[in-house]
DNA sequence: CACCTGTATAGACGAACGTCAATATACTTC
DNA sequence: GAAGTATATTGACGTTCGTCTATACAGGTG
């Protein structure tokens, strides 16, 4: 059977089941689409490398080069570098190119994302 | 070449090159063992089901049973059990048994964690 | 312009993850 | 204790992720 049957055969099922066990349906207080955009925000976070990055910007307090950041991780530059661009993607850090170099700096915006996350759910 | 050779001739080659690019190292505000530790916490959040679950336990405002939880989702049961697992295994929801009955709730603690992190890197 | 340096991208590979069907476990009821 | 119901665990499978090497791109410098 194809996927969409299964799921709408498990539908199907649950709704003809009348009794229900205990409390009744409440409505979820984050949507499938926050929900979704809530987790792209968390993957980027999920990881112990890309935590380590964000923690040396805000103690930096200032933008940091690609090169400065890699120095503190045994990992290769590309790596680093695909890291950056998961942060910068979930709008968690920001980048400027300034010549040769390109600095990269915390988004205050992604984190209050979190917090907001947090306090929403409390 | 072994991992930790590579890792260790990399390095090397830095300690080498004398001349750094840009800005002095500045210790990170987040250690490996505090990062790995909140990894754990973000990757438990990292997919939409279990967010969704998560939203569904803050407005019911109450302890729900597997069953009710699971009536909102086009899910098998046992992946339903699982990522209440991941939820439990992270601090995030609590469970307790009554009965035939499984009722889970938020757990304030995993969420304050969240906030606390979001907070700290401000 | 040719060359060098810093950063990003492409492609490959193994590990981890989400999902499922099948089965086991915990508790209740007859 | 046998049968039924709610939940958890197991093992398999396809997908996603983190990492690497190799290569491309961008911006300086001779």
């Amino acid at each position: 059977m194809s996927k969409v049957g299964r799921v709408v055969n498990r539908l199907a099922e649950r709704a003809a089941r009348a009794v229900r066990c205990c409390t009744p349906p409440a409505p979820s207080r984050l949507g499938p689409e926050a929900a979704a955009c809530c987790a792209h925000l968390f993957r980027a976070l999920a990881d112990e490398t890309r935590l380590q990055i964000l923690g040396l910007l805000a103690a930096a307090r200032e933008a940091l080069c690609v090169c400065d950041i890699e120095a503190n991780f045994a990992l290769s530059q590309p790596t680093i570098s695909h890291h950056l661009k998961v942060l910068r993607e979930a709008g968690l850090v920001r980048a400027e190119r300034r010549g040769l170099w390109v600095y990269y700096s915390l988004d205050r915006q992604g984190l209050a994302a979190v917090v907001e996350f947090g306090s929403a759910l409390d």
